[in-house]
Order: C-alpha cells, then structure tokens, then sequence
DNA sequence: CTGAGCACCTGAGGGC
DNA sequence: TGCCCTCAGGTGCTCA
C-alpha cells in the first residue's frame, strides 16, 4: 500500500532506532514472498551491523557492515514493526528479526506481494528490480521540463505516465490521483497532451502532496499504520482518492470514479479538465 | 519499443 | 451465518 510517502515515514522512525543495532538471530517463518527470500538470508545476516538505512523508489534498503544490502519492499500489504518477543507470532508474521539489545523486528505482510533479498551492495545498482528506476520525485532530476518532455513522447493516459516506475518512481495510486486534482488535470488526459502550464504543476503538487504526507506519517486506509502503530494522517487531506460520490470541496460538483489499467482513478469533473 | 492486461495472494465488506 | 462477488497504497511478465 505504502507508496514513496509511506515507505518514507517508515524509513524515518525506522533509522534512529535501528541504526548501529546488530542483527542476533532471523527466523524465516515462510521462504517466499512475492519472490523466493534470498537463500541463505538468515544464516548471513546474523552479526551483521546496520550502518545505515536508505530508500529508494518504495524499496527500503538497510546496509550493513559487511557490504550487504538488505532490500525490502512491502508490497501492498507489508508491515515493520517491533513486537515484545513474547507475544505470539501472527499468521502473517513472515520475517522475525531479533537484535542484540533484545528488541525484535517483524515483517508482516498479509498478502505476500512483498519482497526482500539480500545482496551485495556494489551488486544492487544491476540488479533487475533497480537497474530501470526512473527519476525520484523529491529530487531536482525531477522538474516542470523534463516532465513535460517525457509527456510529449507518451501516448498513455497521463495519470498511467505518473505511475510507472520506469520514468517517475514512488507515486501510486492514491498521490497520482490526488496530484491530477489539485493540478486540474484529468487522469485520462493523454500525456502528450499536458501543456507546459500542467506539467509545472504537477511536478509541484507531486512533490507538494508527497511531503506533506512525509511530515504527517503518510496516509493509512485499511492496514497501513507505521512503525510505532500509529496511523499516517495524509487520509484527511485526500480530495478525491476514495471519495466516489461525495461533494468535491472544492466546486460541490460530485466526484467521480472510472478504471484505468486496472486501478481506480477519482476525479472532479468540474475542476479536473 | 510501447502500452494494455494479467497474475500473484489474502481479507474486508456488501448483497442476498 | 454463509456464500459469492468486488475491491484493495504494487509491479513484473506476457502478448499484441
């Protein structure tokens, strides 16, 4: 579920409290994700340090000591948390992580379209799930020009250019919706035909809607809390992901929902042209 | 190469 | 209660 946002705020209550811990023990309840946990996961990491703990994309990335990078992606149902150790293992509780200071980690993902491997550092940069990342949207790589120049070239619906990986990485469904609104773009609009006004702000309402929800901990809709269990506020801020039906706050025109690829866009039709 | 659709998996919620 | 259907913060793969 966590898009760039929620795998942020992740990332940040995540690395005061991890960085510098040493790995005692990993217990894998389940040898398979989305993808097949690396083998040997559990025998390398152990003694390891985490030295430091970086993101990219939705992807978290814990370095360690030993030049290994342990990759994890939550999918859309992944959760980190700490537990007490005595309390007993949820059926979804895949990964158990238990450091040397006595804490324990633990990777629950209900829907398994989570990830995580660990690799050599160095090797991650090739790897295939990385190796075709495009721009990250909280970075200067990423601005009004060079947006509207990958727009010229695409004949998809603008929210689909929004979230594909390939060319914009972090914005999903709920941050590609809500940016098309408040830039008054409507998500079927195709990429070719966004002006140099609407790619200026989008490029600005993605960066503005992803670190507001940054700073209040993301957003959380069904499962999605954070690490210390408390829920991301982003939800009260949201126009109009989820809100099929209801008056834009904006304009009072009803809000509308239609499928695109597969995934659900929302949309004023007053304000969004 | 590009774009659309499917597959992977579990659980929640609505209608009957 | 139960069954059946639809839907869900993602993304790699396959096919046209």
């Amino acid at each position: 579920m966590p898009e760039l946002a929620e795998v942020e705020s992740l990332r940040l209550k995540l690395e005061p409290q991890i960085l510098g811990a040493t790995v005692k023990k990993v217990v894998l309840r389940r040898k398979d994700l989305r993808y097949p946990i690396t083998p040997g996961l559990a025998k390398k990491l152990p003694t390891q340090k985490i030295e430091s703990v970086k993101r990219r994309s939705k992807y978290l990335l814990l370095n360690t000591n030993a030049d290994q990078t342990l990759v994890i992606h939550l999918g859309m149902t992944g959760r980190f948390f700490f537990a007490d150790p005595k309390v007993p293992y949820d059926k979804h509780d895949h990964v158990i992580f238990d450091l040397k200071d006595g804490r324990q980690l633990r990777f629950r993902d209900p829907r398994r379209f989570g990830m995580m491997f660990l690799m050599d550092a160095k090797t991650l940069p090739e790897n295939k799930f990385f190796k075709h990342l495009g721009v990250e949207p909280l970075t200067e790589a990423f601005h009004a020009e060079w947006l509207y120049q990958k727009c010229k070239k695409a004949k998809t619906p603008i929210k689909s250019l929004l979230m594909n990986a390939k060319v914009l990485v972090g914005v999903g469904n709920i941050y590609a919706n809500e940016s098309l609104f408040l830039s008054g773009v409507r998500p079927t609009r195709q990429a070719n035909r966004i002006t140099r006004q609407n790619a200026e702000d989008l490029c600005a309402n993605i960066k503005k809607v992803l670190s507001e929800s940054i700073a209040v901990g993301g957003t959380s809709i069904r499962d999605y809390v954070g690490v210390d269990e408390t829920p991301g506020l982003y939800k009260l801020q949201l126009y109009v992901y989820g809100r099929t039906g209801e008056a834009c706050q904006v304009c009072q025109e009803t809000i509308k929902h239609l499928t695109q690829t597969g995934r659900s866009s929302f949309y004023c039709p007053r304000c969004q042209r």
